[in-house]
DNA sequence: GAATGGTTTAACCATATGGTTAATATAACA
DNA sequence: TGTTATATTAACCATATGGTTAAACCATTC
């Protein structure tokens, strides 16, 4: 029973990311989530008692996926050329494997960015493996001992995150625009990569 | 009497402009576009028979302002050097201007990408001023003449837009992680278009 | 000043949608 | 086997929402 219990709420998370994903919060429908799952619309309001706390578990959900990845790369004895090969590499294999994610994240971030920001301070609190002070404090320091040409470590981080990230919602544009379609996405993802890194080590790196 | 027409067209488009910027297609009130714009909500249907049919000339007239904007750019002696100077430098500024442009474009990006890149595509075969094949047949140009790094033009152009858009919806998130706040906008992306700059010349420029 | 044609409104309508209820099925356990 | 707690469903409900209608308003022209 508990077996059948817990496939039923699995199979409700998964239906309900991919639909949250595919229309946004407001797009969305409770009664296309519950025939995704495979059940009754009234077993969704059984589980979860309504169609803001679903969503809230999801994004809570996405966002700790997210952090543990990352958590995994700050640990490290971290230089900056270290950084920004592992960064991006991690981070576009991440977006790539979760396509859901993404647009899940995106979407938040353009229409209720205060909300996506307490889910994370409140991840990233209850994280010990990973805080993120002290990596903007490594990064000033860095700068500090002439490592890296950018003084301040949030243009450097945004640097780093934009050109890792943006392609997965900007591609279809730069497709749109170019006239050039990608063959493979994997193929795409993978140079996305060496261009990235590329650019970033060459571009920041002194 | 044709002035208090075209005030109230006016009033319904920008009225709709923030509020689909705000909420999304999905998010998006009728009613509320009508209570923004100071008139009946009738109204609205008077003037654009359907919330797609609104929706659509919004991003119509968005998409065009922007493209009107870059061909600007492409038609001069264009260097690679010139190229990622005045690009990020024109980007930035125009979506710090029109903040509610840059939402409705990702939001469609992320949930309809098929519509928007056709609407794109519309407007470019209309536009005499830019055609961007000539522009990434150039950039392959630049590459074989050896004066950039990158052989690929798409990786190129991502690379350039990334860093020049990303900021714009990343923001909030890269302030919550590093628990840094911006203290005024203006100077970000001030600082923004020089970080951009930088990274694109060291990084790309041979 | 009445006829004309675009503009504006209040009052409606049909339907979609988030959410509820009361009853049933099912497994576990005493 | 009867009891209990959880899981599941069909049928509802109230409200929100995109869209409509018919009448009024107003400026212009004849």
């Amino acid at each position: 029973m508990a077996e059948k219990s817990e496939s039923s709420r699995d199979a409700i998370l998964a239906a309900a990311r991919r639909e949250f994903a595919a229309r946004g919060y407001a797009g969305a429908r409770m009664e296309a989530i519950a025939r995704r799952a495979g059940i009754n619309k009234a077993m969704l309001f059984y589980y979860f008692s309504s169609k803001e706390k679903l969503y809230q578990t999801i994004l809570h959900e996405v966002m700790s996926e997210f952090f543990t990845q990352i958590s995994g790369l700050v640990t490290t004895e971290l230089t900056p050329a270290l950084f920004m090969e592992k960064f991006p590499e991690l981070y576009i294999r991440l977006c790539a494997d979760h396509p859901d994610f993404v647009r899940i994240v995106a979407f938040d971030l353009i229409h209720n960015p205060d909300n996506i920001c307490a889910v994370m301070a409140g991840i990233i609190s209850q994280m010990t493996s990973f805080q993120p002070h002290p990596l903007f404090e490594l990064i000033k320091r860095w700068h500090e001992k002439g490592l890296i040409s950018e003084a301040d470590p949030i243009h450097f981080m945004m640097n780093i995150v934009s050109l890792s990230i943006f392609s997965f919602i900007g591609k279809p544009m730069v497709e749109a625009i170019s006239g050039i379609r990608v063959a493979s996405d994997k193929d795409f993802y993978r140079k996305r990569v060496t261009s990235v890194v590329n650019v970033l080590k060459q571009g920041m790196l002194k």
